[in-house]
DNA sequence: CTGAAAGCGCTTACAG
DNA sequence: CTGAAAGCGCTTACAG
């Protein structure tokens, strides 16, 4: 009997009146057992109520099915998670059911790197990082841990370094800016995150480019993802000045539709707008990439992008679990398209 | 050297010229060890990366340091996860954090009873099982296996059976009941879920017993969970009857105030009364226990309960803990007491 | 203060 | 077709 009072593969045995090795080899169609003697075993097995140990089965395979997601932005807001954010409910329960339809379980970690990481954190057998950052220590960690891992996202320092799923955050900014312009906009300003990663990288670089493009000077107002719907007043000071006040702090022509990379910051851009009574869409478009809650329910409702976190999900636990068994990772296209969902904001009677 | 590559402790203590049992002592401070030998001890093990295996020392332990949660309403939905009840994300996130402050580190599993579910999702030391089910299979395959585990809210048929935490239904219901009373309303209406968990059961019974207390009939509309928002319609026809229909399918007289117990049938609910010209507050106030985010932001916000679920993760890690590792479980109060947010969906100018 | 030995529950060559 | 033995990487009485 285990020490926590189960049988263990010995007590079947015993009761079998056969080896440990021929219930090992009958209870996992190993070997070759005679028919009547596997029917035997299961019978008895079931009955005593045996349960092979994962950690047992673990150790010699030293691997325990486990995977473990990482889930980075939420280290930069420390122990707070922000409201009305669901992609990463969503990416983490899809991940979950994912796992599971590989015979795999995920676990939930914190920064590994962090002093006092439970031992258990490591036991996973490999990783999912989710939006690392610029040259982040947790992949460094893994790497040098020789952990198989795979970001969602990639660390925008050592692109291609490592195994990466990707939304392809270019054409995601591309779809949004060019949907603005055909709902009317000629002068698209941009509110963007600080978080070092490719996600914010990437989308500032097509934003960039697209000015070009389009011969507009960028107006960029870049504010801490943690300061969520609160932003509101700063980029509208900041685009159309302060209230009764001089001009905008851009220098430039105020802007006639706004990009908020975040959806909360979208929600507080929106919902100041309404306070200051510039009306939405008829004077200000708006649309945000990687949609929060808020943006469905709000008046007007804001037109956001779907990134699909469940599908960037599935392909990370795929790529991961392959990894874990130490094979070669299928060769296929992971890109995720994201989709506009159009809402109030962006639709002009 | 371990098959994945890593030095185990035998590399150690060879490269230390000690026992494995030397170096097991140092590295735990277990034992009687000459200082300088364990400082010599930490400085080799430092220097050829020794990490010890999670897994190994789980065998003899019998103990991982791994807790699982199983968050209950989700098996109902299928893969579905429904949008905008962050309240799972916050437990789950507050969980994980709360776990690792003990040690362990979170798993997310779905129900462990069904077939085909990997043995890792076993090695769990103990469960969390967030809103069971009456008669819940979990709890009693648990049971059965002696695996120790809490559950957040109640089995409804087997109450006190089991180690739980509790969101105290009852002072719930109350809590709302006599806000919408001092916000006015003489006759209110309650729209229920399905989920037979003790949740619904008990806020049912509350209502129940309030309605006798102040001398109305109960005025019920029972839908899905998961019908969400859609649930509008349905119940508006029920309570004021169809639109340019006849009366009330409920019989009596309409309500002016609703309590919903999801906050995604209060946001359908709002939704519905907007469309349908029905002024909120001043003709029918709403509220929600368990706010979703689309209650927070909808035009008019509605009114919700905040239930917690960080600190109703806190609880139930410490009891799941104090479980895991047989020891008896703290006897404090553990009730959480939910708060009232009181929005414009029931404040009368 | 240190180490040899047994054991945690399983699997897997290998020998019969 | 079946089993004895070794081993996965650690810990823990126990003996020196």
């Amino acid at each position: 009997m285990q020490a926590s009072g189960r049988p263990t593969i010995k007590d079947v045995a015993k009761a079998a009146g056969v080896s440990p090795t021929t219930v090992s080899h009958a209870l996992n169609g190993k070997g070759v057992v005679r028919r009547e003697t596997v029917e035997r075993i299961e019978r008895i097995a079931a009955d005593v109520g045996y349960r092979p140990s994962a950690i047992a089965r673990g150790l010699q395979k030293s691997r325990l099915g486990l995977l473990a997601l990482v889930i980075r932005p939420f280290n930069t807001l420390d122990t707070y998670l922000p409201t009305g954010v669901d992609y990463f409910l969503r990416m983490a329960g899809a991940a979950s059911l994912a796992a599971m339809e590989h015979g795999y379980s995920l676990m939930l970690v914190d920064d590994p790197t962090k002093p006092g990481t439970p031992l258990s954190a490591r036991v996973a057998d490999a990783y999912i990082v989710t939006e690392p950052f610029e040259n982040d220590p947790v992949l460094t960690y893994l790497a040098e841990e020789r952990v198989p891992f795979v970001t969602v996202g990639t660390d925008p320092a050592r692109r291609d370094a490592f195994p990466a799923i990707d939304a392809d955050s270019q054409d995601q900014t591309a779809l949004v800016l060019d949907h603005l312009v055909e709902a009317g906009a000629g002068r698209i300003g941009f509110v963007i995150g600080t978080d070092r990663n490719s996600w914010t990288a990437d989308s500032y670089e097509c934003y960039a480019a697209w000015c070009v493009e389009h011969d507009q000077d960028p107006l960029l107002y870049t504010a801490p993802e943690s300061l969520g719907e609160q932003v509101g007043p700063g980029a509208l000071d900041f685009f159309f000045g302060p209230e009764g006040g001089s001009g905008p702090a851009s220098g430039g022509p105020a802007p006639d539709a706004i990009y908020c990379l975040t959806g909360r910051h979208a929600a507080g851009v929106n919902a100041e707008a309404a306070r200051r009574g510039i009306r939405v869409p008829e004077q200000l478009l708006i649309a945000g990439a990687s949609g929060a809650l808020q943006n469905m329910t709000s008046r007007p409702s804001v037109t956001v992008l779907d990134l699909h976190p469940e599908e960037l999900a599935k392909h990370a636990v795929d790529v991961a679990v392959a990894l874990a068994e130490h094979r070669p990772v299928p060769d296929i296209d992971r890109t995720v398209v994201p989709s506009l969902i159009v809402r109030e904001s962006t639709t002009r009677a």
